[in-house]
DNA sequence: ATTGACATTGCACGAAACTGCACGATACGG
DNA sequence: CCGTATCGTGCAGTTTCGTGCAATGTCAAT
């Protein structure tokens, strides 16, 4: 494993957690805490974390209660967000993934539309507390904890009784050939088991996300009828996408 | 557990409800109070906060939070929530009901409480975020508006694979012959199924509660095993309940 | 192919931090 | 005034940390 690897993987731990442990560290990579212990010390000496007795914590303490737990985010996928809330029409059945841009995606819902809302996030689910006019179907069962995101036989035996219009798909990555991933295998399962049950798929694709494989394949990129992408997206990069004839939105 | 994170928690925890108890945050992070001493000490030495005999206050009264003060009541039903939460035990299957007094519980739940929750709640589910140890099992359905709790006939189907050794059911009314009653039809049914798949069924029941018939009877008084009531409550109203059998607890 | 400079890693060992317990002191309430 | 709860301090056990050092791997120049 490659010490950058390694350390991108514990920053991206560290954001996706709100802090790490440097034992829990060294048992995930294989190295010792020494190793771990030396990444966080050369990390924090680039201000890229913020090191504590027994582990780290994120540099700024917003960085992670606002991105993660609140989902303020950057321009960029807010306006992805935007972007793909206005696809969806009154009346249409949606399916909504959990992730901090489907939270943002539900939040420039207009307050007034008149819809069902499918999800299988809790969190979702209450960002939808104040639509009056959407009607929210709850998909249960075992509660994924990095995501809290239910997965597992409940939730694919659940989603097997849905028929949607547009289902709005959150990945980790997009590439040409590796198609759609993610970075939990049962989390795979459900997005595979969702797409399944709807006319359309959306994924909002922002910047770090396009041509990028993560560790679970959801299935080809021509999976997703349409990409919703930052309007800063060079051409090329979307070039392979738009060849496989999914539609491209430019957010 | 990271000593930072738990500063951090306890500023979290004054900040929200304006005071915080040496003892109860030493049960909540399961350390032992001298720690959580050291701790209160040495955040009054940063100025983060004021000691005072028993715990500790905000260091300027301004920076309680009100906003989230007013969901708190400091009153009987935070003490109920208290009192109902001390009851599970570690390793127990625990049902959770949706509505403010068992969201209260589970915030009153020891961080480190090792256990399997049940909920057909989403912000119960998303209350449970930052419990590492809590695995959490979400019930799913239509999404009844009024209380957002799942209801219908999924929700009743995904109960019937479930056993749990605890059951806090919010009811609206408790009355000794009238029984368990609650606002909604639906709702009523959950809270049937949910109480049937429990060993035990406990009721927080605040004051207003007691001796209170709603439309929608979920069943007999008797249905619930445990009934968790205010300290200033009467002994002739619970007079009733204790003579049908049922443990009458005083928070 | 060999050599040497350099980076990476793991281990050893003393230092520092964290935690819980014991004990006496202090504050609170009746 | 007294009993109880809470507090502060000292101390020991454990965990974590930082540093020095040796072993291994990489890469380029010879």
């Amino acid at each position: 494993m490659l010490t950058t690897h390694r350390k991108q993987a514990i920053l991206a731990t560290l954001q996706r957690d709100g802090q790490v442990l440097a034992k829990a560290l060294s048992e995930e990579f294989g190295v010792s805490e020494d190793t771990v212990r030396r990444d966080l010390r050369e990390l924090a000496a680039e201000g890229k974390l913020q090191r504590v007795h027994g582990g780290a914590l994120p540099s700024s303490p917003a960085a992670v209660d606002f991105s993660q737990r609140q989902g303020i985010s950057t321009d960029g996928k807010s306006a992805i967000a935007r972007k793909a809330a206005g696809l969806v029409l009154p009346g249409q059945v949606v399916i909504v993934d959990g992730g901090t841009t489907c939270v943002q995606l539900v939040r420039h819902l207009p307050r007034t539309l008149q819809a069902t809302i499918v999800t299988h996030s809790p969190s979702i689910a209450v960002e939808l507390i104040d639509h009056p006019g959407i009607e929210v179907i709850l998909i249960g069962g075992r509660l994924f904890r990095h995501s809290m995101v239910a997965v597992g036989a409940a939730a694919i035996e659940a989603i097997g009784s849905i028929r949607a219009d547009v289902y709005f798909m959150g990945v980790t990555g997009v590439h040409p050939t590796a198609g759609l991933s993610t970075g939990d295998l049962e989390e795979a399962y459900v997005k595979r088991a969702l797409a399944a049950r709807a006319a359309e798929v959306v994924v909002p694709a922002s910047a770090e996300k396009i041509n990028v494989a993560s560790a679970f394949v959801i299935g080809e990129a021509s999976a997703a009828s349409t990409l919703v992408v930052e309007s800063g997206t060079s051409e090329a990069s979307i070039a392979h996408f738009t060849d496989m004839g999914i539609a491209v939105l430019r957010a």
